[in-house]
DNA sequence: TGTTGCGGGTGGT
DNA sequence: ACCACCCGCAACA
């Protein structure tokens, strides 16, 4: 459909890839060139209309890697591997670490996994956790293809992001494991006991937060500094949960998203989140009363989605983003 | 439990 | 035909 914007599109990406070989093929060529004078480096973070070529020996680019949250997308084609971005998960309440950081999850790549993340709450205040789609393929998601021919690995991204990064694949993992670190505290394990102590010592409160960070290993969080505040865009859509007993939004425009949202989890009496506009998302709903948040895993200290801790929850961590990180 | 890749199948254009 | 996407399966970490 519409190939004709595509190829103004192609064009573009040509001429902006000065560097090497000349990008002349496409991920769809039956012959791709093999007479290639210069692979490149592996691209953590492909974003427009990019083609790479690697050497088949890279290994980030054997596994098809990308920092964006990529899924499967079957396209019949058992020779090219297409992925499709599944977007970022951002916080409902646009908030914001001590530092001024948004939060900004991957989002799991399983669906099954990113609907249960969506019910679980932001690791900073709580609040209901919002999925962005990427729409920045001609309002479809930003496409990647992978094809391994001969000594070489193809690679082309189809789509500009239009939205932040998600922590990346490393930083999703470690505070997995940090959040799994904290429910590992009961109220009589000694590990509590032992923050008790500091805390006696200190003269300080740790909170749940900070915790990981003393028991166990730090975590890393940079934070997306490109498209701060770039949120309040279009309006994105899928759901949450509901949690830190903020009022789910209401959806004002339709668009849902892509069937993150079940239909019935949308609520009619939607309340048009006054938040003069520029607030970070207006648009869906995610009612779900259901209790939702029963993720052990957050609720256990961090006062879970229930009637919440207090908010100002000190940071130093939850949200391990970053993404700035890396320089490519 | 989550990631990754595969492929059958559906619906839209 | 092509594309987006759903679903299940299997291998693997």
């Amino acid at each position: 459909m519409l190939k004709g914007a595509d190829d103004v599109v192609m064009e573009h990406e040509d001429s902006a890839s000065r560097h090497g070989e000349m990008t002349s093929w496409d991920i769809n060529d039956i012959k791709l060139p093999q007479d290639v004078r210069q692979i490149d480096g592996f691209q953590e973070w492909p974003d427009s209309y990019v083609k790479h070529i690697y050497s088949s020996e890279d290994k980030n680019a054997q596994r098809h890697h990308s920092s964006w949250a990529m899924r499967n997308t079957n396209n019949h084609n058992s020779r090219i591997l297409k992925k499709s971005c599944l977007g970022v998960v951002v916080c409902g309440n646009d908030c914001s670490t001590l530092d001024g950081r948004k939060i900004y999850l991957r989002p799991a790549i399983c669906d099954k996994a990113r609907q249960k993340q969506q019910r679980k709450c932001c690791p900073n205040c709580n609040g209901p956790l919002r999925l962005l789609s990427c729409r920045g393929h001609r309002g479809y998601p930003v496409t990647n293809f992978w094809r391994h021919e001969g000594q070489f690995i193809f690679f082309q991204s189809k789509g500009a992001h239009d939205h932040p990064r998600p922590e990346t694949k490393l930083e999703a993992e470690a505070r997995r494991s940090t959040q799994k670190a904290q429910t590992a505290f009961s109220p009589s394990s000694p590990r509590l006991k032992r923050i008790q102590e500091i805390e006696s010592l200190t003269g300080a409160v740790l909170t749940q937060e900070a915790l990981p960070f003393l028991l166990s290993k730090p975590d890393a969080h940079l934070l997306p500094d490109n498209f701060r505040g770039h949120i309040s865009k279009s309006s994105r859509e899928p759901v949450l949960g509901s949690c830190s007993g903020w009022p789910p939004y209401s959806r004002t425009g339709e668009d849902m998203g892509s069937g993150e949202v079940p239909a019935w989890s949308r609520s009619p009496h939607a309340l048009p989140m006054a938040k003069d506009g520029h607030g970070p998302f207006r648009s869906s709903t995610g009612p779900f009363g259901d209790g939702s948040c029963e993720d052990k895993s957050l609720l256990a200290y961090s006062g879970g989605c229930h009637p919440l801790p207090p908010y100002p929850v000190p940071q130093g961590s939850p949200c391990p983003m970053a993404s700035g990180t890396q320089h490519h």
